[in-house]
DNA sequence: ACCTGAACACCGTTCAAGT
DNA sequence: ACCTGAACACCGTTCAAGT
């Protein structure tokens, strides 16, 4: 189910190389479709990508696997981005700088993410890439700040998470006015999980 | 677009008697697919509601505002209950057992809170029920404990409403791991929002 | 192996015809 | 005024036929 989509799931030999050039472009058609309208229909995407219907279903079964595929590939670069951040700051102040990027992604990918929101059936895999990937990040950011004595130590990656999901819904015309809020959601977030003396970082 | 749903937006006098008790026995159908089923088909209420489709329409000119209107019958109990716990309880009390209520009735409504996160377009018209009737009972909550100086007095209902945007989405399948999710989450807002030395309430 | 596009089942929404 | 249900446009998904 977490397979990295980037290579065919199947057993054995890697895929023919038209078909690996048919599922890159489909995909980045999807990404560009699906920024601009969640609701963009699989047809469309098929034929923007010049291929099938068919072959858009060959390489994902559904509408939900073909989300997973575009959104995987684009928040890794926020996941990647938390190692480097642990590397040059202190664990709190690059919990927080995470927390801004993941809130200036979630508002640039807002669609996708209602994309993803409006097609997922409700279950609770955490194996699906948004929850995923995002868990993988904060994971090492938390760990971090817990060692650090910086964030209360009993605090687990889905609290934060938890506390951390509005943000995937700030929507305000303004880009000052987004950037503002989602700074008042990272300092309740921060305010609510930092130990003691630890709240003005 | 904020109009009370209980009797006709036509201007004058009231619906026909047989209308309004249409318009009653399709919200009670649409409350019990929707929380089966959040993508339920419209043809399907109505017909269990034992009218034409054309008449679902007739009240509800798209799915979005029949949703509307389901959510807001039943998410009224919620904003009245605030009221009621700012007579009987202290300020940050009262707003910790509001949570925990949000909280019960959000896992109760989940379906129902998936179906309109569904269908519903990518506007922040805060005249949606669901959003509207919770920002109602929550600047109730948060005017008394500013006014008590237990919350940060820089704080806004949709901040606090923001903070809380994850009590929406928990969904671990036994009742007890819910209970504590939310407890949990609960826990980093009110920390997160309270001032120095309110944080043990 | 992989691709194509017509075909199927289904859904939201509309509207001509009724009372 | 209000109701009915066939009809329209469209979508996700499947599949017989091709290379």
């Amino acid at each position: 189910m977490s397979v990295p989509p980037t290579r065919s799931t199947l057993a054995g030999r890697p895929p023919r190389s038209d078909a690996q050039r048919n599922r890159d472009r489909i995909i980045d058609v999807a990404l560009l479709e699906l920024t601009a309208d969640p609701d963009a229909a699989l047809r469309a995407i098929a034929k923007k990508a010049g291929v099938g219907q068919g072959t858009l279903y060959r390489h994902f079964p559904h509408r939900e696997a073909l989300l997973w595929a575009v959104y995987h590939r684009e928040v890794q670069r926020l996941t990647d981005a938390a190692a480097e951040l642990l590397r040059r700051l202190p664990p709190l102040p690059a919990l927080r700088e995470w927390m801004r990027r993941l809130g200036a992604f979630a508002v640039a990918n807002a669609n996708l993410g209602l994309a993803m929101h409006r097609s997922i059936a409700p279950t609770d895999d955490p194996d699906r890439p948004r929850y995923a990937l995002c868990a993988t990040a904060v994971s090492a950011l938390l760990a971090a700040n817990q060692q650090a004595g910086t964030v209360r130590p009993d605090l687990t990656r889905d609290d934060l998470l938890l506390a951390l999901a509005g943000i995937w819904q700030i929507n305000d015309p303004e880009p000052a006015a987004r950037e503002a809020r989602a700074e008042r959601l990272i300092n309740i977030v921060i305010a609510g999980i930092a130990t003691e003396g630890q709240h003005a970082v």
